[in-house]
DNA sequence: TTGGAATGTCAACAACACTGACTTAAACTC
DNA sequence: GAGTTTAAGTCAGTGTTGTTGACATTCCAA
């Protein structure tokens, strides 16, 4: 697009908006998610599912109650592709579906006793290395984490991800 | 694994520790990610190319003359899964390979000019919104974000990630 | 020089995303 | 009350990207 910012518009205060740095931001991304994600595939390889049973076991257990069209939502895939996925946790016993009793359309999703025992097995594994890099990282750091990857989500997204974080606070 | 951690250890210092604050994280990680590969995505799906055809793309622009063995260590995926995305990239002339002088096994990759161009839009396309975020955020949470993320990496990327760092600075 | 290790290729398959077309049931609206 | 919209689910087909397994070529070392 234009190479203006690489060079810095005002002194030298702007050194870390470089293309290199902003290539290496990227670069730390990549390798940072394949770590992130790293912990739970393993786990989830043993059984038939994968990482979109965990992702919507997650946010099930995030948000409990929550109607299939949020889910969709905040996952950004198609229901068909959703519904793939839920009707194989709800025939396995994971997660169920009740109607809804304001509006009949709906179906509200929660997760069983065995749906909380797989979801806190693979929260315990990610949040381990999580935690580990925090740790290691210190707070201040952390802080900076957060207001870079909030900055670098979509709109919708990021007013998903401060539902889900009032929700709880 | 343990619920140890919850409750900090050593007074109120360790409060973003807590498994709230580690789920907020991860679901930061999971929107935050979205975006980032939001806009090459967008892209290539004009194309026939996909994510996996970027990653090549951007490494081995990254690192010229590259063999098949050392992407398949950076990518971490099979070889048979980079070879059909490297199939493709030659046969569309974006990507060249040459058998290697010394060693006649290996193929040493590079990009033709075309493959540049192509590098360079998506480059752009996925910097402007790192950099947009990284201003936003400014300096000290950019740090920060660096930091969180090495850790957060396995070991064997945290090599790769400092090799790639160190070769162009 | 022969056997093993390294490098890369071809083929088949599975997971998970997508589009498009459709059904059912409930809710809304005029 | 008829017609439209909304929520959810289904069926069929396709594409990308990962996997294993089998195999050819090249190099190197016993």
């Amino acid at each position: 697009m234009d190479r203006r910012t690489s060079s810095p518009t005002s002194g030298e205060a702007l050194l870390f908006l470089t293309d290199e740095q902003l290539k290496q931001g990227i670069e730390a991304m990549f390798f940072a998610y394949r770590g992130f994600t790293a912990d739970p595939d393993r786990i989830l390889a043993d059984m038939a599912y994968g990482r979109a049973h965990h992702r919507a076991i997650h946010f099930i257990g995030r948000a409990p109650g929550t109607t299939v069209n949020n889910l969709l939502n905040i996952l950004g895939v198609t229901k068909q592709s959703l519904n793939r996925v839920l009707r194989t946790l709800i025939a396995d016993g994971l997660v169920e579906s009740k109607i809804g009793r304001a509006d009949k359309r709906e179906r509200h999703l929660n997760l069983t006793l065995a749906g909380r025992n797989l979801e806190q097995t693979l929260s315990d594994a990610q949040r381990a290395r999580m935690r580990a890099a925090f740790r290691d990282a210190g707070p201040d750091a952390v802080a900076g984490f957060r207001t870079v990857l909030e900055a670098m989500m979509d709109s919708e997204m990021r007013n998903s991800y401060a539902r889900l974080k009032d929700s709880t606070s």
